[in-house]
DNA sequence: GACCATAATTGGAACGATCCAAAAATGTCA
DNA sequence: TGACATTTTTGGATCGTTCCAATTATGGTC
């Protein structure tokens, strides 16, 4: 019930120095005596006294808050939780706070999350857009000095950082996986075309059909939503193609899902009839059956290392904007294919019931 | 490049009015004529002014800084990801922003944390507590006047609210489920018994047996670490019991995993030889096979309630600590055996294989 | 046009810290 | 002891906003 909050003055008053001698302590400062530094953090502990950052960096020119905001456009899906564990690692261990907040894809939510943080002073920012963010729209923030880190998706344009995945090499590894255990005609199912991630990851296709003497047909890139629904759609869509794909990589896990469900509405397991790769390796990856081949990537080192180029960049005032690429791997399980090819060699009778 | 950042005088200057009247804009105030208004809305806009929030909390008595702050144990569990997202919506939605941070199970850590957010100058504080927090932990916070909402764990002693599921009432319907399918000796296997969590989901699984009419032998309680691994060495102890049990309730799904992991080392298969029963239901709990049978809760509704009554608390001054209770409901899937006997009726030739 | 009520505007003093130049205390040495 | 260097300490002034009392503009009425 202590109405009036313990300044500086208060502790001054209470030790028999100035509010300057006590604000020079509360710096670390080695101009002070350790005999007053020692009675001053006493009475500090005493009195319950809490730091105001607030009136500290409204004196202390630009914005050295030690605010970090972090927008991610979902926060449910345990990829971009893993992401904000990553920085909140290294950013924590910076003395810095996160600032973390949910667009849910929303732009306008972005815009008003951006809005706030700023009025905080954030001393940087750590984004994943929302779909439908515009290179511009981060054009304010850089103008006005503000270090801030694109993360995981693209914004090709924008004069700002990114730390990005692998996308076109990942997705060539994958085609190149599904070449070398001998399909010849391989679909590259969903995402939105308008996105920078599809755009890379259907060039990885591209690149990879070329390097593996395949034909690459534009029919065989298929976009959807980026979901179940969004899968099932596109596998429906594959299957009704004149020369049909024996294989597909998909643009994320939740397509891959999405594709497995349709092809045992065709009739087909995946794995056997069809093989399917995802890419981002959830959690679900693992345990679902059959477990999902995919491509793995680490959510949390990214985070950390968007951290870590942000961090940098506001200590050196301000830098080059600068892209960092994490590497992916092929993670292969079982509705690929290769390991069932295995284990029929093993035992020719197992799995006969479907469903 | 503007090294100088806009402020409310920058703006008076510009319009031609006085900075008291532009604070009136800012403020939303009935005070001051339409004709200014749009004028000062049009400048602001124009010279990019972003409005500072530390000063403004500077001036106004006590914190309403509009920031709440949240913080959870594990994060790159999907169960507080939702929570911390069931959070956002709410603070988001009344025009709060949201602080969140990670704890790690470290309690160091999450003394610094707090610090750093009262040194932030946050509204409110939203916690779910690492392991081994003393009640009197929120003494200093209370003292404050700070008000404090505690969820998922509850810290009985300490005068704060808190937003806990039913975890009595779960364990207490997974346990008379079991008893329907005709189970006599069921355990309860999992958790650190010096938690509240663990005090309550004992004691409901107490309750059950006693009104089922079984015996409740102390012996069928076994604590261990609640993960995947704790798990394992439940089910093994339990196994070695003279009687044994045919089934168990488990503390949470990652302790359930575990049990049937060391069932399958037994070669007992979940749901058949021995039924097994989760807490949680985390989204694995759905696509592991077989499905696990659990006690549902909604993190994100946790969140979203955990958030209101903080708010209602930040807006009536101060409150009386107040608990709610997030009700949970049992999810019949696969491990407690209860559809296999139903599949098995109807149709005895399936699924032969084990593994 | 004088009067008044109301509407709109305005300086200056806060808020709680930091910064700076300058003062006071202390130590060193001839 | 005095002169000087060095270590500690200290009053304002300041950051960008809100608050308050006081001032000025506006409009209506007789």
């Amino acid at each position: 019930m202590t109405e009036t909050r313990v300044t500086v003055v208060d502790i001054a008053r209470a030790v028999g120095v100035s509010k300057s001698t006590v604000s020079l302590v509360l710096q670390g400062s080695p101009l002070v005596s350790e005999a007053t530094r020692a009675k001053v953090t006493s009475v500090m502990r005493d009195l319950g006294y809490v730091y105001n950052r607030g009136a500290a960096n409204l004196r202390q020119s630009g914005s050295k808050s030690g605010i970090i905001g972090v927008v991610v456009n979902d926060l449910t899906n345990s990829f971009f939780a893993e992401l904000a564990v990553g920085v909140d690692v290294i950013v924590q261990s910076a003395g810095f706070v996160q600032f973390l907040a949910n667009t849910s894809e929303s732009i306008d939510r972005q815009r008003e999350v951006i809005a706030t943080m700023r009025e905080h002073g954030i001393s940087g920012l750590i984004i994943s857009p929302a779909r439908g963010t515009e290179p511009s729209d981060f054009r304010p923030l850089v103008a006005a000095g503000l270090p801030v880190v694109v993360a995981v998706r693209n914004s090709p344009g924008a004069k700002v950082s990114s730390v990005i995945s692998d996308n076109e090499g990942g997705i060539f590894a994958g085609v190149a996986h599904l070449a070398s255990l001998g399909h010849r005609r391989i679909a590259f199912l969903g995402g939105f075309p308008d996105t920078a991630v599809f755009q890379e990851r259907t060039a990885g296709y591209r690149k990879a059909m070329q390097a593996n003497g395949l034909d690459c047909d534009d029919g065989l890139i298929i976009a959807s939503a980026p979901s179940r629904l969004g899968g099932v759609e596109a596998i429906s869509q594959a299957l009704k193609l004149g020369d049909r794909p024996t294989g597909a990589v998909c643009f994320n896990d939740a397509v891959a899902f999405g594709v497995c469900d349709g092809l045992r509405a065709q009739h087909l397991e995946p794995g056997v009839g069809f093989a399917v790769i995802g890419f981002d390796d959830v959690i679900e990856a693992r345990t679902a059956v059959p477990a999902l081949t995919t491509i793995s990537v680490d959510p949390q080192g990214i985070g950390r290392r968007a951290a870590q180029l942000l961090l940098k960049q506001i200590n050196a005032g301000k830098a080059e904007a600068e892209t960092l690429i994490s590497s992916v791997r092929l993670v292969v399980r079982d509705t690929c294919g290769a390991t069932r090819a295995a284990a029929e060699m093993d035992n020719v009778n197992r799995r006969q019931t479907g469903s």
